[in-house]
DNA sequence: CGTTCGATTGAGCTTTCTCAAGCACAGTGG
DNA sequence: CCACTGTGCTTGAGAAAGCTCAATCGAACG
């Protein structure tokens, strides 16, 4: 299916208005598994964000839905004072619009520059109501993340500060992985260490602190200011369980 | 529809094997936005829990899904060394089963003597399959509890202890209105105070001083142990959304 | 009336936060 | 080519929120 999708945007003229949809459409299509390109293609928008913009704010109507197609996002809530939690982090590939509320629930802001596909929310209701197979699909998704939510409070509300950087740092391989389809031994952080530390409850103080913690362990290894090499990954699983001393 | 479901259920004799499927699937029905109520009856089994009793735990295989129609349960997490986050919280009239995976991602117990209802996964998955409306439901739900748990990793992230309870009474508030379609004043807590602070990344010690805190600020008033009453309501909501000193 | 178990209260401690200073790197202009 | 400057990262020291451990309280139950 996959495959069809990509042939299908390959089979266009390089710079043709329609090639950016259809490579788009593949990620929303390999997300949502729903296969009809062809009706995809036809509906989708092309959108450019640049570092540090705001898609949309929390409380904005939600007109539109989204599949990341180049970039990094980040997904945060606000409280009253300033307060942030960044609720997630979205990559290539990643689709933005399960909600049931005519409103955002957060904030979603480009992390570098980042390529989106949007369709309509309306269009693409009607659209999911005429396949089965992407409503289910969209129903899977929401479940996952809702699988993803919960293993997050746990992380919120029950773990280490250490055990939080590394349980940030495994699930940014995973993701890594997932997208790449192979094994990766480092991570790209596009995210600044505030970023960070609002996504795992904590200050960039402390983020700072637990990374040089594990450079000295040798668990990990600063690349760069944005990049992390695993050294050790076993090592890296065992305290992001908790399993360090017990 | 709710209505015709309930007509549905009454119609049967006192007594009979099919009224309690029929009750409780009224309350799968008022969840999912069903209607098809002879189908599910059909379908449904009963099932019973002790205080304390678990229905299923983390990892097990996923092989029914269940709507609460009496009682209240806690879903909750374990790390290897014991350190446990609740989830959340169920009461009469939810619906568990939200999952793609084969295996359950948290446990779920009793905390109080509670009946359900279920039905196998997989006939729940077909009959699913042949109503749309059903599966655009559970798509909703799982939505819905995807905002719910955002706003709780903003809880567990960046909350005060004091914000943390004010928002929890709010929660549970919000919760008996909705179930019980009036304006609610005083809140029952089925939980301990140890299910309480799991629930909200704090201790039960913690737990304990902020409850005498807002009863010393008049906030709330311990009616019982597990029965708190909400006196001042804009006070609490002032406190949990962190506007007490902004 | 005593026992038990959860809830509360108290005292000291730990982790993480806050505030502040120093550092490094990228971009800018002399 | 190199100092200048700004921004984000790191490191340090002291403070505070919440945790741990321990004692006490109190309601439910035999």
């Amino acid at each position: 299916m996959l495959a069809t999708a990509i042939r299908a945007a390959e089979a266009l003229p390089e710079g043709h208005p329609c090639l950016d949809c259809a490579v788009r459409s593949v990620a929303v299509c390999r997300v949502l598994g729903c296969d009809d390109l062809a009706t995809m293609r036809q509906l989708g928008w092309t959108l450019h964000l640049r570092p540090g913009q705001p898609l949309f704010h929390e409380g904005d109507p939600a007109t539109r839905v989204f599949t990341l197609t180049r970039g990094a996002l980040k997904l945060y809530k606000l409280l009253p004072d300033g307060r942030r939690q960044v609720t997630g982090f979205m990559f290539p590939g990643d689709f933005l619009g399960i909600t049931v509320d005519d409103d955002h629930a957060f904030t979603v802001e480009a992390l570098i520059e980042s390529q989106l596909c949007w369709f309509p929310r309306r269009r693409f209701g009607e659209f999911v109501e005429t396949h089965a197979d992407l409503e289910r699909g969209l129903y899977r998704l929401a479940a996952h993340e809702l699988a993803a939510a919960q293993a997050q409070m746990v992380l919120l509300g029950r773990k280490t500060a250490e055990e939080r950087v590394a349980s940030f740092f495994l699930g940014l391989l995973e993701r890594a992985e997932r997208g790449g389809g192979r094994a990766a031994r480092t991570v790209d952080l596009p995210m600044s260490r505030l970023d960070i530390a609002d996504y795992l409850g904590l200050t960039k103080e402390t983020v700072s602190r637990v990374l040089a913690l594990l450079r000295n362990k040798q668990t990990i290894r600063l690349a760069a200011l944005t990049r992390v090499e695993i050294i050790d990954r076993d090592a890296l699983t065992a305290i992001a369980e908790g399993m360090t001393d017990c």
